[in-house]
Order: structure tokens, then C-alpha cells, then sequence
DNA sequence: TGCCAGTCCGTGCGCCGCGCACGCTAGTCT
DNA sequence: AGACTAGCGTGCGCGGCGCACGGACTGGCA
């Protein structure tokens, strides 16, 4: 049982990595989004403003590339650096109303892929596998993250 | 439904190359093996012997890295790269019996992580996790490779 | 108030792995 | 035999990463 979920990870992680899934998603969406920085633009999205430190841990880098990816966003036009009204030293990370837009026709893209390819199954073993994949992220054999 | 299986298979992803998932697996097996050449190692126990063109498109990279990698592995006495008796251009790569051990450990340890964290799943749910895990990779929505 | 240790940021630096392209060896075909 | 193809390993340049440094700012304490 392990044995084969362990090889479909694997698997899975293969070619979710050759960027099979990603391919065409940033079609007409401008340079500064790609599968590099798609992962800042949506943690923002997802977590809301926040210091480049924070969106880190949610990222799961270090902030020295959070900073850089966002660079690359802001010179996009995608994200906005702003001053924290609370602490001077600190730097909000916002996306602008562009940012919004990208990240929310990227994440439609994407569902709609995922959805295209689950519509072929049977509908309660689709939806298990749904909620077999959130509860195996939830106390599957990762850490805390 | 297609959204939430993105964002779980986006924090899957996330969990994964942290390296949550192989940390500590490689305790003991020697320097050569680790997160990075692990899926060479693997991929030669699935696959058999063969050559690292054909390896290559099986791990996903390319020839260079396979052959890089493949490299290490042999440093380490975990592969072996001899003639093809077949063609005298090519060079096959084989596992060694210590390499043929160590991938059989590290299955394990990996297989008995994931089989732990599934144990406490009604077995129903776990199977069926699994079966749609493979499904999802079969004809979900990656491409063909 | 003036000061200093502590906190937060961005960036220079070195490292590592990748893909491309080259040189080389070994088969293949006329 | 000689040209051509196929296959290998490695040098090269690129890009992203984490570390660590310098600069900006804060907050507590004299």
C-alpha cells in the first residue's frame, strides 16, 4: 500500500516538475509571471500583504529568492512594495489590482485543467480523491510545514 | 472541485521539494545517495540496466545531468557502467548489489513513512486514495511523458 | 533626550545543477 | 575504404539558491 502511493508520488512529483502542468498556463499574462515566480505572486495572494520574510515560510524558501522573485513581479507590475504603516523597517509585499487579475485567471486556467481531466471519472471517486489528497497533506508524512 | 485539488497539489509540491519527504531517509547508506541522486538510483532499479539517453527520459533531465549523477552513484559503488555488448558506442549503467540494497532500503523506509501517516485512515479511504493517486497520474492533467 | 543592541530589508558572493554544444569513439551504409 | 550517423562524457554559460554583510529603522534604558 505505501509501496505504490510511494512510487505515484514520484511519479507525480516527475512531471509536475518537467512543468508538464504548468506548460501554456502564462499565455498572454506578460514576462514577469512564470512557473518561477507564479508560486510568489499566488503564496500573496493566498496569505495577503506581508514582509517577504513571512511570505517565505509560506513559500518555503529562503527570503533572499522571496525578495528577488517579487522583484521581478514589481517590475511586472504585479506586485507593489509599500511601506508598513506599524514598522518602518519592514516592507509590504501587495499585489496590485494586475496581480489580482493574473492570479486569479492563472489559478481558473489551472482548475480548469485539473477539472477537464477529472470530468472523466466517476464523480464520487473524483470528490474522494479530493478530500484523500487534502487529508493526506494535512498528517501525510511531511513535516509540519 | 478542480480548485481544490490545485492548491492541494500545489502545497503537495511545496512540502516535497523542501525535502520534508526524503529528509533522513538516506541515514547510513553512504554520501553518494541523497535527495538528488536518488531518482537516477530508483529509476535504474525500475527501469533495468540501460543506457543514460534512455535513463534520462525516464527520470525527466537531461542526458548530461543523468550521466553527472549517474557519476557520483558510481563513485560510490552503487552503479556500475560497463560495455553494451550489443553496441560498442553505447555504456550501460547497472546497479550494483550494494546499489540494489540501498534503493531496497530506501523503499522501505520510504514506503513504512507513508504506510505509518496512511495507518490511521479507515483502510477504505486509504485504498481509494491510493487507487485515484494513480489514476490522477495516468490520465490527469499532465502530459504524456 | 541620546544611545545602543536588536530587527528587518535588499543585495553581493560562492555554490550547485541544469541544458547546450563540442570532441571523440564506434558502428553503418555505399 | 571512406563518409555519415549515433552515442557517450565533459567544458561552458546561465540561473536560482542560501549565507552573510551593510544600511535603515525601532525600542528600551540611562
Amino acid at each position: 500500500m505505501g509501496r505504490e502511493v510511494a512510487e505515484a508520488l514520484g511519479e507525480l512529483l516527475k512531471r509536475s516538475l518537467r512543468s508538464n502542468l504548468y506548460q501554456g498556463l502564462t499565455d498572454g499574462l506578460g514576462e514577469a509571471v512564470d512557473e518561477v515566480t507564479y508560486p510568489v505572486l499566488s503564496g500573496l495572494a493566498r496569505y495577503g500583504p506581508c514582509s517577504a520574510a513571512e511570505l517565505a515560510a509560506e513559500v518555503g524558501l529562503d527570503r533572499s529568492g522571496v525578495s528577488r522573485r517579487a522583484s521581478r513581479l514589481e517590475a511586472g507590475g504585479l506586485v507593489r512594495r509599500g511601506p508598513d504603516p506599524a514598522d518602518g523597517r519592514s516592507v509590504l509585499l501587495t499585489l496590485t489590482e494586475e496581480g489580482d487579475r493574473t492570479v486569479a485567471v492563472m489559478r481558473q486556467r489551472l482548475a480548469g485543467r485539473i477539472e477537464a481531466s477529472l470530468s472523466s471519472w466517476p464523480p464520487a471517486e473524483a470528490r474522494a480523491f479530493a478530500r484523500g489528497l487534502r487529508r493526506f497533506i494535512r498528517d501525510g508524512p511531511f513535516g509540519e510545514g
